[in-house]
DNA sequence: CTGAAAGCGCTTACAG
DNA sequence: CTGAAAGCGCTTACAG
């Protein structure tokens, strides 16, 4: 069968804690030594048992990433971002799916819990305020992405929403906009992602001086882009008028964006649109769409870092943190100056 | 600290097999002695802890999946019908991602062995029919996605390339269409997805009448957005005639749409386009993409079952399988009858 | 620089 | 229906 610790042992003639030694890479043990375990590795074809090292050790290098799903672009790319941050400290990364209620996001908790993770990386979506308790029992260390909950104790790595929403929509004001929609709310919601870029919207309005008008804050329940064109085309079932479009991500842009140009719209003539993510898919469409680089990578090679610390111990007395990462308006064919 | 077996067995008054029966779900525990059990985890908040299970039971439960990358949306839309199939089972998926190089591809295989995984489900990309030795290598149960390995001792799930090719462009064909492009070649490649298509592409063109051109036969290496861009981009510099076009997946597709497009070729009218691989984004370019529904779920879900009969030993004596799964043409906007 | 021993927390035969 | 014992394959103090 495969080879052990015990086999390499005696092949080598040295006892398994050297064997042990040489596969720790732990200084002290003589060349000779060394060369002669190497050989007895190569020749038995040895590979550590990974339970039995975590049965000992306690550490399965191994983190979880909770999110809604993988389907939605933006987060199959932060999925590869955080897979590649966490290769490069050594550790792998199990993929959590959850669905749009909170007994699954509950679920993929537990589950992450039960395969005994060193620790996890979680996307809230529908758990809110007051189930931070909820949090607190997942028993090992977690860092949160996003923006749902927000007093906890634990760390958390999101962009600066407030303001990009507000970037943007300074964007299409500057260029002349007067109707601008705010395309994505969730009425009632003030610290979700959501709410936060509402309040951007609302505040580059306030600042240029025009009144917000309620009938263009529409609300999009989820972010997909069938949500997007769905909305979109109620919108212009409506008789509503407009000249502008924050979309509170690039996937109901691109939904919405389809809509208007099916009905003959013209982009960026008649309206100018601006979305979220800055997805690769935003640079092909067309026109190409102008949109919020929300530093992503970055967003993951943080939240990969800090998670690494709490397990390892090197950041066992922090308080919580809260990283707030760059953002970037990205201008392409969507929008005009 | 976390309470273990010891701690239930002691606090129910029992054994620590008895604890063991009730979480396992054995059938023979009185109801009494499990209640007494239930009540003694519930108080201690006790989880089985899965490294000592995993050492003992020689399972972790966890399966791979090694694809080339999570930015490209089949590989993500493939990861989420992968996960969703794999939970039913019970078990886990943990992804591993590789590059476009040779070395990328084995290392990933290898870590897959490393971190002690069940089995792996392989979405071979750049080895060939020469590396099928190294897969042996593997030691694990192993299910292959695609094409590239022709000859291999294990299962193999894929879709029915070369007749879905002919099928697309007999498409076009029918329509009138009598220069056609082959967008995404791999000069040399038979077995590969690439030689698959191209095998169904010339099949439609020789049923129809019509010579194969080589000129319209394009190679694409990679097959992202970004490629299907360039490639059509120097089709058009180069002053080839064309009236269709079959794209070997639907990011090159959609990546050669935004150019044409740019240009101001009117699709369906003056070219026609199918694409490969129905994703969720083809419903949204305008006009809408004509593709090949591939049967991706239906392709996780056979290979997550038989990946599952391989580990759980049901299907100890089969000789490998391979398994075609059916695809179907989706009329949508950017072709014609 | 290397060895002998203990033990991480389970499951698996084996008894009874 | 339940118990006592062994052992999965490592790492971790502890010696020397």
């Amino acid at each position: 069968m495969t080879a052990t610790l015990h086999d390499v042992a005696r092949a080598a003639g040295v006892s398994i804690k050297t064997v042990s030694n040489v596969i720790n890479n732990y200084p002290h043990v003589r060349d000779a030594t060394r060369e002669r375990v190497e050989a007895a590795i190569d020749e038995l074809q040895y590979r550590p048992n990974q339970a039995a090292r975590s049965l000992r050790s306690g550490r399965t290098d191994m983190i979880g990433l909770i999110v809604p799903d993988l389907r939605n672009p933006y987060f199959a790319e932060l999925a590869d971002d955080v897979m590649r941050a966490a290769r490069a400290h050594g550790f792998s990364v199990l993929i959590e799916q959850f669905d749009a209620d909170r007994d699954s996001e509950l679920a993929a908790l537990r589950g992450a819990r039960r395969r005994g993770l060193d620790g996890v990386l979680y996307s809230v979506l529908s758990l809110g305020e007051d189930d931070a308790p909820l949090l607190d029992e997942v028993g090992m260390p977690m860092v949160l992405l996003g923006e749902r909950i927000f007093h906890s104790a634990h760390d958390h790595v999101t962009m600066r929403n407030t303001e990009a929403a507000r970037e943007a929509t300074a964007h299409l004001l500057a260029s002349g906009r007067r109707r601008v929609i705010a395309l994505g709310s969730h009425p009632g919601e003030i610290v979700g992602s959501a709410g936060l870029r509402l309040r951007g919207y609302e505040t580059a309005l306030d600042e240029a001086g025009v009144a917000v008008d309620p009938a263009l804050v529409v609300p999009v329940d989820r972010w997909h882009r069938v949500d997007g064109a769905d909305a979109m085309r109620a919108v212009l079932d409506s008789g509503l008028e407009f000249d502008g479009v924050v979309a509170f991500n690039d996937s109901i842009a691109l939904g919405a964006m389809r809509v208007m140009l099916e009905r003959g719209i013209r982009i960026p003539d008649e309206v100018s649109l601006v979305g979220f993510d800055d997805l690769d898919e935003t640079r092909y469409s067309l026109p190409a769409l102008t949109t919020i680089d929300p530093g992503r990578s970055e967003i993951a090679r943080v939240a990969v870092e800090q998670l690494v610390r709490r397990i390892t111990g090197d950041a066992a007395d922090e308080e919580p943190r809260e990283v707030l990462v760059d953002f970037r308006l990205v201008e392409r064919e969507s929008t005009t100056r």
